[in-house]
DNA sequence: ACGATACGATACGGTGCGTATCCTATATTA
DNA sequence: TAATATAGGATACGCACCGTATCGTATCGT
């Protein structure tokens, strides 16, 4: 995240320079694999230079990671209109079609960096993990308030266990996410807690 | 896996070298992380030879990779002669433990690897993953057959809700997995599920 | 003894990292 | 307009590690 405040001296940063570098290690990376966005490829063939490229990131993986945060990060698609359940399907099934395309794979590498990278963990915690947890909390919290779910249920835990699963296929059971899984795993985390609703 | 056939002519391979490397290896991954066990730094501490390594090991992931798994690999600690839930609870907990320990630290950053790292994700599936579930899997079967659990349970997707929660804490939400979480997690997963016994 | 294979030692080219230097360009401030 | 501060481009550098190759030596089976 190439933070620069507006009013300073000297001559200002270059956003075509931030754009290009970010396009050109999103490409590469997805050409092939993370490994493959390296600094010296993106210099050559970015054409921006390398000291340019160090004043505004710490190393190749943070600038894949902000590429992809910007490309993909901002679509939750949460609707709070629809019951619980149906908006749980409908927000997780986004995600899991995000997981199964090629920016999929992308962020498995990117939580597999993470894993050594407590820099990038953390960011990946803030900027990817934290707002979706966030927003499926609200969600549930709400549906308690509407009386569609029963009080008793956990939201951190309903979160650890929908999240949990979707990203345990992705990362380590190496499985697909289809929809039937995605539907299946909220029907039971969600499920036994569902108020009957006697006006339909 | 440095497999060696017994009847082959010429000199034997040295159980010794491959031990000092397997103990090397992971001695400087549990101290610095995996990016410290470079093939380099484990052939200067070990004193095993360059050539030796590689005509065992495809790279230095991989000699850590076998390392864990043969001083972390057996325990699985599943007890058929307990309740179902018991029996998860205690083995869950087991892998917890060591989540939560040294090796749980050293499994993450494996995991990380694995991610982009075709063989390595595989050998993570057949000989980490793989028998786990399995073992959770014969015992939802059972359990079910005895009458203790009833028959609508899915056992794979119950594996993808407790272990998917439990991988998502050390990999996915960076966040500790206390006996609380454990116990949470496998009621909310087996709880529905559990038949009332009026023998009990 | 002979052939086959392993081991240790050493050297090599290649890649990528992150830093430093130097010059030029472009902004603010006095 | 001049001074100051920062950015961008180009280039070179030392360092670490990778994976391969080559060599002489060691230790098996036959």
């Amino acid at each position: 995240m190439p933070d620069v405040s507006p009013v300073r001296p000297g001559r200002p940063r270059s956003a075509t320079a931030s754009a290009e570098v970010m396009r050109t290690a999103l490409e590469l990376a997805l050409e092939g694999g993370i490994h493959h966005a390296t600094v010296e490829r993106i210099v050559s063939v970015s054409g921006v230079a390398k000291s340019t490229i160090y004043r505004r990131w710490p190393n190749a993986v943070a600038i894949v990671m902000d590429a992809f945060l910007e490309a993909v990060g901002p679509s939750i698609a949460y609707d709070d209109e629809l019951p619980v359940v149906a908006s749980f399907r409908r927000s997780v099934l986004a995600l899991a079609e995000v997981l199964n395309g090629p920016h999929g794979r992308l962020l498995q590498y990117l939580l597999g960096a993470a894993q050594s990278d407590p820099v990038l963990s953390r960011a990946f915690v803030e900027r990817w993990i934290g707002p979706r947890r966030q927003m499926g909390r609200q969600a549930i919290v709400g549906a308690v308030e509407r009386g569609e779910l029963r009080p008793e249920i956990d939201p951190d835990l309903s979160m650890d266990l929908i999240y949990g699963a979707v990203y345990y296929r992705l990362s380590v059971s190496f499985s697909e996410i289809d929809q039937d899984f995605v539907e299946a795993v909220i029907d039971r985390a969600l499920g036994p807690y569902v108020r009957d609703r006697p006006d339909g």
